[in-house]
DNA sequence: AGTACAATCCTTGTATACAAAGTACATAGG
DNA sequence: CCTATGTACTTTGTATACAAGGATTGTACT
């Protein structure tokens, strides 16, 4: 088996940065599939670094919960269970709420008009019928939200907690007939936050979440990766 | 200046998770202050292992925000400011909230039995007036409640982010005048879970938040640590 | 006396060497 | 033929060596 990764040099980082980069991105693009090994020998050679920046790269990972360490036997992808999806969901669904609350709260002029002009562009991607497009237009109007709030630790938890799904990012909005869905929950979350409501953002945002969650759901059951 | 922490070789674990607990649980106490540097080979010395398992230990605390990464300068204790203790407060009000509502519908039998023992044994340790019993207690209290909800990844966020406080749990217990209130927040949270009220025990959830967030940042104004 | 420059030391960043543990395969015995 | 044991190999865990960059201190010159 053989993967594509490569690091990218141009980087000006400490070679463990690049090296996590580069790992994270491998698996959630899904290049690294759940269970497979993280062997430093064979990560090193293929990165042309040593085993130091691979290992300290792997305990950054390990943290974040994309890799799995087994005594002895070293770091492998971590598995993706339909529970743990759930979970992290479940999550998600109170800190997006909490993040529309606090956006209608603290967003201002220029934030308003940004979170307009985003809510536009998705409506064209939708249009487009571009998978990636949509995809980037979406996550700049979460981001707007997001970034909103100022909470910078909430900022920080919402990208990592996304990132769970980035596998399953393409999945839900492959499914065309739920453009319309995604387009008018969009709208609702910005016109409450427009109107500074904040039990509709909320609500809003919890609905996005949970339509979300079926379609990703739906699409697991159909397409079971999990091995084990 | 001399510290006193020590690595606990019972433990069998790798060396990098022994320093890492070593490590975090020093800067957790306060026994490595904000800005302090943390530099390798000194701690190998104190720790008695290489550079490696520190470094690896490093990898993990700088993920979790305890500490900070200066290129070049190594690592050193991450700064506390009141902004960034709020921010941490903002996201356990919406996931302790979220942790009571899920805890009135999952919580079992044995879990009920565990949460009526708890607040008793909390509300008998305000009585003794022991800091660090009552500190205990309302932590077994709150981990009953975390634990029911069955969410993984809930629980490992909640645990992190309780931990950025640490430094300031044993401030706001101090103060003998929140007993009774805490008393009663308790109870209103546990009675709110038996009775499956999730309305209420997200609301109760919220303002036990809202009174610690209060008597914290009272400490933190009194006694200003964060030195820039 | 103050400033600028240079040399040295300290620290991190990276690579490699060595030890220990676990796994797999092969061989021998029942 | 199946099982059990031993040996060799693979891989992680840990230590150490080496290189490079930055900071600090000392010295010389203005």
């Amino acid at each position: 088996m053989d993967h594509e990764f490569t690091v990218n040099m141009n980087e000006f980082l400490p070679l463990r940065d690049v090296v996590f980069n580069t790992l994270r991105r491998a698996i959630l693009t899904g290049e690294l599939k759940p269970g497979e090994r993280l062997m430093e020998i064979h990560l090193a050679n293929r990165l042309g670094v040593s085993r130091t920046p691979i290992r300290e790269a792997i305990r950054k990972l390990e943290l974040e919960g994309l890799v799995t360490m087994i005594p002895r036997r070293g770091a492998e992808v971590a598995q993706i269970t339909e529970k743990s999806l759930q979970d992290v969901l479940e999550v998600r669904r109170a800190l997006d709420a909490l993040c529309a609350e606090l956006a209608c709260d603290r967003i201002n002029a220029e934030g308003k008009a940004a979170l307009k002009k985003a809510c536009d562009s998705f409506e064209e991607a939708t249009k487009t019928g571009e998978v990636v497009e949509i995809a980037a237009a979406d996550v700049a109007l979460h981001d707007i939200i997001v970034q909103a709030t100022g909470n910078q630790r909430l900022i920080q938890l919402i990208n990592n907690l996304s990132e769970q799904m980035y596998r399953y990012r393409f999945e839900y909005i492959k499914d065309e007939s739920g453009h319309e869905n995604l387009v008018s929950e969009h709208r609702m979350i910005y016109e409450s936050i427009m109107k500074g409501d904040k039990e509709a953002a909320a609500a809003a945002a919890r609905l996005h979440i949970d339509n979300q969650e079926k379609s990703i759901i739906r699409q697991i059951r159909i397409d079971p990766k999990r091995k084990r």
